[in-house]
DNA sequence: CCGACCGCCTGCCTGC
DNA sequence: TGCAGGCAGGCGGTCG
């Protein structure tokens, strides 16, 4: 599931569960994810208050009260679901289809009465317990490039970013040490806003006469208005992505080109088709016509 | 520096 | 119906 759009929406679900409750207990179900889990894993974390939940990139950040960060990622597949007695019953009820209770590896109690249950098939997701004052300089974080929704993406610092990259828009936007939290969906869509084919260097758009092209203030405004479109909807819902709650996103439907080879280019006037390439062993889809 | 490719895992879809 | 193959939202490593 999970690009920056779809982490942000988890942290804003969990955030009023978490925030100001004391985790009384942790269930860790097995040994490791992508990672092994951090030694003493449930010890450290028991008893410990959650004082905010923060995102950096595709990162969670859960600050706790011992100055200690719980850092988890998603990978592919890894989804959170707030339940507490109430909400479990409400979601029975309705039908949401709950998910394959074997993937369920993390469960924190927490002092509240909710539980948080981590669910990750895939096991590409991990997590990790870092000093706060450490976190800046871990390698984890060390290298990720600029947050796109944030006030730091400009044409200007796109411009930068690109200068002298030969490699291909596509692969410099997936790069996650320029810009932190694209993913496949929201670069093919980026891309398509802005007009501009994922096969061009990322060079071109870097500065002429000293003022960013036109291209890439473009493609900075595009690459923060899909996703921020996408915040809104809730993120996407592809296979069984949800929200915390068990509500899905809805932001798949307003897909111009990921994962729509074949149909009509949704540009006005444009008259082309979505094609399918693969670019550095990944799916990229996009417009030949009006993409340049 | 760059890109292509592989592996990590499971699930789902397609075609035979 | 079953089975093989291809594909999937991420990311880090190797190799040429």
């Amino acid at each position: 599931m999970p690009e920056l759009p779809e982490v942000e929406t988890v942290r804003r679900g969990l955030e009023p569960a978490m925030i100001g409750a004391r985790i009384v207990g942790l269930d860790q179900r097995r040994p490791d994810l992508r990672f092994p889990f951090p030694d003493r894993f449930s010890e450290r974390l028991t008893g410990r208050e959650i004082l905010a939940l923060g995102r950096r990139a595709k990162y969670l950040l859960a600050d706790l009260d011992d100055s200690s960060v719980l850092v988890m990622h998603l990978g592919m597949s890894g989804s959170f679901r707030v339940e507490d007695m109430g909400a479990a019953k409400a979601l029975a009820s309705c039908g949401a289809p709950s998910k394959n209770a074997a993937h369920d590896h993390v469960v924190f109690t927490l002092s509240t009465g909710a539980r948080i249950v981590y669910n990750d098939p895939r096991r590409f997701g991990f997590m990790q317990l870092l000093a706060r004052h450490e976190l800046a300089d871990h390698p984890l974080f060390r290298a990720l490039g600029v947050e796109p929704l944030g006030n730091e993406l400009d044409g200007a610092v796109l411009a930068r970013l690109f200068t002298g990259k030969t490699t291909p828009l596509k692969a410099a936007l997936l790069d996650q040490s320029l810009i932190a939290g694209l993913g496949n969906i929201y670069v093919c869509e980026a891309l398509h806003r802005a007009g501009l084919s994922p096969r061009r260097a990322a060079g071109s758009l870097a500065c002429k006469d000293g003022r960013p092209t036109q291209g890439a203030r473009l493609l900075a405004k595009m690459i923060r208005e899909v996703l921020e479109e996408a915040v809104a909807a809730g993120g996407s819902s592809l296979r069984d992505h949800r929200q915390t709650n068990g509500a899905l996103g809805y932001f798949q439907h307003n897909f111009r080109v990921y994962d729509r080879e074949l149909s009509p280019c949704p540009t006005p006037e444009c008259g082309g088709v979505i094609r399918r390439i693969t670019q550095s062993g990944r799916s990229t889809y996009f417009c030949g016509v009006c993409q340049r």
